[in-house]
DNA sequence: ACAAAAGTGTTTTTAGTACACCCATGT
DNA sequence: ACATGGGTGTACTAAAAACACTTTTGT
């Protein structure tokens, strides 16, 4: 384990051994998505990642990664866990011509876990200096990531799916106006399996965080459903004290 | 902010600016209880803490930590929260006649909180070498902490309750043969809430975790209670799988 | 014998599931 | 007009909560 001087360049205004990465959800029509980023030199794509400022929180480190990744300033982040095996980043020594560059991202890294929520049109994917990609991708085609980033990101859909047995969802993910079927297929596809069209409708309305409004989808095919937005005030007090009920 | 050149003395086995720190629930006829050390010079009380090893992960870190104030080996331990405010050391400036050590704790920490969940009489206290005192409080009797353990303990408390609700609970607090009144108890305590008696026995039992030995409790005052056992296998395969129904 | 605590059983209520029906819209 | 998807209501079922009764033991 390479030890570390911490004066390297633009590196030391981080704190050493520590980073943060985020896997950020999205959700369109096609499913659940998670934003990737391709890194220059390499084979596999890799969570967007970042160190912590000396003088800054984690929270404040993963909300910056995020916003330089979709330009989003408000999102919803939660940490869900710090991965530490010492040999995780094992085979993946980075090669680069700037030996600073190199002897920082060769230290061991501790990393936080954060998973975020964001809306999927809102956001303008932005590749950082050392990728040359930042994309959407299906979860459930991501193929092998960057050292144990696929282990983060199924701690991360567990951590979520968790979250929704008590806590509302969807705030974050949907327009602000959307329809019943829209949230449906969301939680659908996060609980990974169908539920009742009917009873799905009621219980929502049931936990009163949703308002309809009157406007109805336009431009579809049989029946047009209404939107809905979200009752923010009663929503975030559903996210403090919990909804009852599982799935 | 006081910058850190990372080779000081013995500090130099662990990460900089990385800290652990443990809340360890044990479990009494009196209630719920929590392990706190005196610190030497200072009037708080403190969570049991440690470092980070350079080669080591962050529960083998909480692990040893608990090894060392309780002399336990086999501990549950959970990951919680990453507490990590810049400033949540405040007022809290260590003043060791040893320089090394000053310069080591004065660094910026970010605490790694872990809770666990321990055998009460199985638990030897041990002070640590800048403590002068290593006891159980009462949870609810817990006065002004050191920096933002108060912060801590309180979040613990929260990730434990929410654990509750769909993980069983017990097999690392009670001793090995319990009643069911203890087990209720625990469970009282730990939501803050009263439960019936008799639901409480039936739900307890319908989970399949418990089995109910011949022998009963003696010495007592009244209808002796039976002794239960926890069925290891059903237990471990609940926590994994997670148990139905809330309370 | 009686008060207090423990074990077992039943009723009531609530929440969850399944399903039937009607409505609106584009083809 | 009809196929498809959306909105509303009702019956059925399982689980949770409330409550009654009996048993045991020390005083």
């Amino acid at each position: 384990m390479p030890r570390l001087s911490q004066k390297i360049g633009v590196y030391q205004e981080y704190l050493p051994h520590l980073s943060v990465d985020c896997v950020v959800f999205g959700f369109n029509e096609n499913g659940l998505k998670v934003l990737l980023l391709k890194m220059k030199h390499r084979e596999e794509w890799a969570l967007p990642g970042g160190f912590v400022g000396q003088d800054e929180t984690v929270e404040a480190a993963a909300t910056r990664v995020l916003q330089e990744r979709t330009g989003l300033e408000q999102v919803f982040l939660q940490q869900f866990h710090v991965f530490s095996d010492p040999n995780r980043s094992e085979g993946n020594s980075a090669s680069s011509g700037d030996k600073q560059a190199a002897a920082w991202l060769n230290q061991r890294f501790i990393t936080l876990g954060f998973y975020a929520l964001v809306p999927f049109d809102k956001v303008k994917p932005q590749p950082d200096a050392i990728s040359e990609a930042c994309t959407w991708w299906d979860v459930e085609a991501v193929g092998s990531l960057l050292i144990d980033h696929n282990l983060i990101l199924k701690k991360a859909l567990e951590a979520m799916r968790l979250q929704l047995r008590y806590q509302p969802l969807g705030l974050n993910l949907l327009p602000a106006k959307f329809t019943m079927p829209q949230l449906q297929k969301l939680y659908e596809i996060i609980l990974g399996q169908t539920l009742d069209r009917r009873n799905f409708q009621r219980k929502m309305m049931d936990y009163g965080i949703l308002h309809r409004l009157e406007e109805r989808k336009t431009g579809v095919a049989h029946k047009a459903p209404y939107y809905y937005k979200f009752n923010k005030q009663r929503y975030k007090q559903a996210l403090k004290e919990g909804l009852e009920g599982g799935w």
